[in-house]
Order: structure tokens, then C-alpha cells, then sequence
DNA sequence: GCTTTTTCTGACCGTATGGTCAAGAAAAGA
DNA sequence: TCTTTTCTTGACCATACGGTCAGAAAAAGC
């Protein structure tokens, strides 16, 4: 009947308006948390009306939780991108400078998946173990591999990667004290150059 | 007139109450965000009535700051017990262990404070100026003190405050996610025998 | 005991919010 | 062109939520 979502293939209006209305979402869910977002701040930053907005999508959790899923793979590509071939050194210090540059050009994305967490993934949970869980599995996998054959040194590999994340992260997150700490300094440079001397010294042989 | 924050010193069932109200709004502002808390959650928790919750606080606001400020002195007294005069880098793995603890046993204060700074710090803003940053500006002093005398390695100090923070805290904020990751595994001393590496590599000269 | 003060609550209010619906406006198809 | 489908919206609804208030119940003071 009026289900757009149904069997035919979007038209160009239903594109422009989806990517419209899941751009104004992570705009405001981002920014005030699931809770804190209200369908008419959506409408408002999207620029369409609230009924049109439930024209597209079934209700507020739905948006929330396309928004989530589709942003999953984008997220994680920096991990996938990790060459099992390539020197493991500079492999792993390309993946910590690619989540840097991450979190400065997607900090919306970033804090929405930490508020997300931060509440106990009640809506990603599930994605978590299908999608995450074995991306990790393997690359830690990976990791231990090249501790094995002494090219890394020892050490744990999920705690690894957890490190890597929070503290990659860590300047799209809290950027709101970074900024009143680090008044006036230049941040990016420094993180860039700190974390690359961090994981050299942890990493090296 | 029933001002009970006005001028006498409170009363035993004063304190109680307060405490009570405190501690359920800890639990509830912390798992859900200040917006997705209701003081109905918070009376239920507390096992009050929604009207006696209003009776010892002006509102819901008036509590989630007193909350924070409250919980402030808390959570920055490990970094004020860094002893100027103590060995260097064990004063610093002290503290990262601390810290560590900390998100052990106070998930809850970690999650609340992650929750505020996500949102951009709305309510503690203010405090991060005038509480937060005077500490870390002396401690970031102290450290690149040490660095000057060959103490520490030379890095930027602002960085690695962050650092610490982010790899402690992301044990408490991102429990759901570390959870999935390690269903099974030990968390605890991984972490303190992973962040005692990675820290002790970073800083030895 | 009695009086005063503190503590507590049921009932209520105004607003915000997620969501619905009937019908109109605009595209697309013929 | 006319018809059909897609898109859009104003008006509306039910519920949830923060907050108020008059007065009851319980402590404290005497």
C-alpha cells in the first residue's frame, strides 16, 4: 500500500530525504543521546516535517538503529584494512593513525556509538556479537600470530586493541574537556605524534 | 519556612534521605544519560515518592549537578595523591593503577561523568575550568619537570594524561562492549598487567 | 500530655513527545 | 491529457514527565 520501504527500488526523492533524515539523526542522537533526541529536533535539522519523517522510517528507534547498523561497517573498516601480510609494526601504527583521523573527521559517528555503550548497547547488543565479536577474534588472532614469530612483543592482544580504541577515541569523545584542557594548543599534531611514539616503544621487539 | 537547606544543620532523617536520593540517582543518571533519567526511576530506586524527592532537592537538574560536584573530588583525589617527591615512574604507574581501580569500583561516577562530557558538559562546564584543569595544569607541570631532569622519557605530558585516562576509564564506560569481547576471560589482570607495560615501555628513559 | 516543626503523599497541572490519520500536493505513468 | 502512485502535512491523540500544592502523618521540642 503507502509502504515504501516494500519491494520496489528506491526513487531519488526517497533517496535524498533517507540520507537527509539519517544525517539530522546522527547529528542530534550524537549529541543528546537516544533519549535526549526528539523526533521534532530531527525534523527541524533535516528540514522536513515530523510526519514525513515517519513516512520514511517506522518510529524513533528504527532511525536509531539503521543509523547504528549502517554506520557499523564504515567503522570498522580500519581494522578490516589491517594487512596480514604487511609489516606488523607499521601496520598496526597505520591502523592507530587511521582511528585518529577517524575521530576528527567522524566524531558524530564516534559518540554515537559511545553513548550507545555507555548504556549498555540496549540496541546493539546483538550487532555487537554477530559483527564485532569476530573482527576482533581474527585480528587478535592475527596479533598473536606476529607475537609468536617475534615480530611483535608480547603482550595481550584484545587489551591491545581496546587501548587502541580508547585512546583514539578518547579525543572525539571527550572532546569537550580536551578542549578546555588543551586550550589554544594545537591538538591533532600532538595526538598524532604521542600516540605514534606510545605504540612504537609498547610494539617494538 | 520548609526550606530544609536553609539555615539548621541537618537532621539524621535529612542525611538519609539525601544519601538515598544521591545514590539512586547515581545508578539511574548514569545507565540512562540525564535526559533518559526520570525522577519516577529515581524514586522508585531510591524507594521514595516522586513529591519527597522534590522536598530535599529543587528539581532534577538541582540533583544531577549536585551529583557531579559532589563525585568531583572523588574522582580527581588519585591524581592529587601524585607525590611530587616519589620516584617518577612509579609515582605514574601508581596512579594508572588507581585509576584502573577506580573504574572497577566505581563504574557508576566513571559512566556519569562519560555520559556529561559526551553530551558536551552542559551542567559541569563550568567546574571542568575552575576544578579541573588548574590539577591538570600542575600536574602536567610536574610531569614535564621530570622530563627536563631525565626522569621520564620526553612526550607530551597533556597527552598522556589523556591517555591514562581514556585506557582506564574505557574499562568502566565501555563495559558493555569489553564484556562481549571477553565473555569468559579474566578482565582485571589483564588490564593491570597490560596498562603496567604499556606504561612502564612508554616512560622508562 | 500539647505544640511546633519536619517529613511525606495523593491528586493534580501544563507541557513535551512519539505516533496516527485523513486528505491534499506533487511526481510519475499512460 | 487523465490516472495512479508517491510524497507531504495540519490537526489530533495518548502517554510520560517535571513539577506543584494542600494537607496528612510523623518527629521533635516542651
Amino acid at each position: 500500500m503507502n509502504e515504501p520501504r516494500a519491494i520496489r527500488k528506491p526513487s531519488r526523492i526517497q533517496k535524498r530525504n533517507r540520507k537527509l533524515i539519517l544525517d539530522a539523526a546522527l547529528e542530534v542522537f550524537s549529541t543528546y543521546g537516544y533519549r535526549g533526541a526528539t523526533l521534532d529536533q530531527i525534523a527541524a535539522e533535516a528540514g522536513l516535517s515530523k510526519p514525513n519523517i515517519l513516512y520514511y522510517f517506522t518510529g524513533k528507534e528504527d532511525i536509531h538503529i539503521r543509523l547504528l547498523n549502517g554506520l557499523m561497517d564504515t567503522w570498522l573498516a580500519p581494522m578490516r584494512e589491517i594487512d596480514p601480510e604487511g609489516d606488523p609494526l607499521e601496520e598496526i601504527l597505520r591502523y592507530v593513525h587511521r582511528k585518529l583521523e577517524m575521530s576528527r573527521e567522524f566524531p558524530r559517528e564516534s559518540r554515537l556509538f559511545a553513548n550507545e555503550i555507555l548504556q549498555g548497547a540496549p540496541r546493539i547488543g546483538p550487532h555487537l556479537e554477530s559483527g564485532l565479536k569476530p573482527l576482533v577474534d581474527e585480528t587478535a588472532a592475527l596479533f598473536e600470530r606476529w607475537m609468536a614469530a617475534g615480530q611483535l612483543a608480547q603482550m595481550d592482544a584484545r587489551h591491545l586493541i581496546f587501548s587502541i580504541w580508547a585512546t583514539t577515541q578518547h579525543y572525539a569523545d571527550f572532546d569537550a574537556q580536551v578542549q578546555v584542557l588543551m586550550r589554544g594548543q594545537s591538538i591533532h599534531e600532538g595526538a598524532d605524534a604521542y600516540l605514534d611514539t606510545l605504540y612504537r616503544k609498547l610494539l617494538m621487539v
